[in-house]
DNA sequence: ACCGCAACCTGTACGC
DNA sequence: TGCGTACAGGTTGCGG
């Protein structure tokens, strides 16, 4: 579930159910979705066992839960990406084993059981060090796990720099759409909330960042952070059961999406139908009135 | 240093 | 029913 809206849905709910709660065992089924915990699946799995989860972070579309160090302060954390089908999902433990089980992790209450269930095994968990944030000027999280340092902030953090982010955008020789989807620009939004983003700020994806405006920059920055709201009020987008939330529960906001998956469908502003382009070998969709091609494309 | 694309996987939907 | 093709919401690593 893979973009900002539905990964929050997720940190959620593990705040809800493994905060504060102490690893009695972690098992790995599938050694590729720890494939970059390069001490291996059983140094992954020792340093979990007997560790306190603190309360679960997100930056972006990672998400982590701080270990207890001895001293009860936190010095490492379980790292997690969801990558495109990756589920993070909390039962029974004597629940039936789901047949993408990647990783399991028992608790020593003996009560709801953690699982990284992942079909496409493009997402991974990993234990590491926590490091100072390089973001914000200490607005960010303080501190934060050390391979996604050169993340950049989201855009629903009160860290996230905008005037910083326009200055890069007009520093980069590239499309609206690919520095939207670049998370060391801004991170969070992957190929749906992008479409919406754009949709809302009436910008063609292959609008060329060098020569944006401040407004129009504010508009696509108003439109990804209206829409990822929007869509966290209501529990996530999801078009089936592979985008869920930790009780296995979809999101409705894909009823409310305005270009995404919409092709041929009139556009809800103009009433022209919505074009599919192909775009960085997926798809694009936009309203060809609201969001003309540029002159210049990138 | 930057940009853009291919690769990494499994499953589903659809046309013939 | 079966087969082939296209497509799926992400990131990395490599070539240019």
């Amino acid at each position: 579930m893979p973009e900002l809206p539905e990964v929050e849905v997720v940190r959620r709910g593990l705040d809800r159910w493994t905060t504060g709660r102490t690893i009695a065992s972690a098992e790995v089924l599938h050694p590729r979705s720890v494939r970059r915990h390069a001490p291996g699946p059983a140094d992954f799995a020792g340093r979990l066992a007997g560790r306190t989860v603190l309360a679960p972070r997100r930056r972006g579309k990672y998400l982590w839960l701080p270990l207890t160090a001895p001293d009860g302060t936190a010095d490492e954390a379980v790292l997690a990406h969801l990558g495109m089908s990756g589920q993070l999902l909390v039962g029974e433990p004597d629940r039936e084993r789901e047949k993408h089980l990647r990783v399991r992790i028992a608790f020593a209450d003996g009560g709801r059981d953690l699982r990284f269930v992942d079909q496409r095994t493009f997402g991974h968990l990993m234990v590491t060090d926590l490091v100072p944030d390089a973001v914000g000027g200490g607005k960010g999280p303080g501190l934060v796990p050390e391979p996604i340092v050169h993340i950049a902030a989201d855009p629903l953090e009160d860290a996230f720099d905008a005037e910083a982010f326009f200055r890069a955008l007009r520093r980069r020789k590239t499309g609206i759409k690919r520095a939207l989807l670049d998370q060391s620009l801004i991170s969070g939004v992957g190929n749906i909330y992008a479409d919406e983003a754009l949709w809302r700020a009436r910008l063609h994806w292959a609008r060329p960042t060098d020569t944006m405006t401040r407004a129009e920059a504010a508009r696509v920055l108003e439109g990804a952070q209206d829409v990822m709201e929007a869509a966290l009020a209501v529990g996530g987008t999801s078009f089936d059961s592979l985008y869920v939330d930790v009780n296995g529960d979809s999101g409705y906001f894909e009823r409310s999406l305005d270009a995404y998956g919409r092709r041929d469908q009139p556009c809800r502003r103009c009433g022209t139908p919505i074009r599919r382009d192909e775009f960085m070998n997926r798809s694009s969709f936009s309203c060809p009135v609201c969001q003309p091609r540029p002159r210049r494309m990138r």
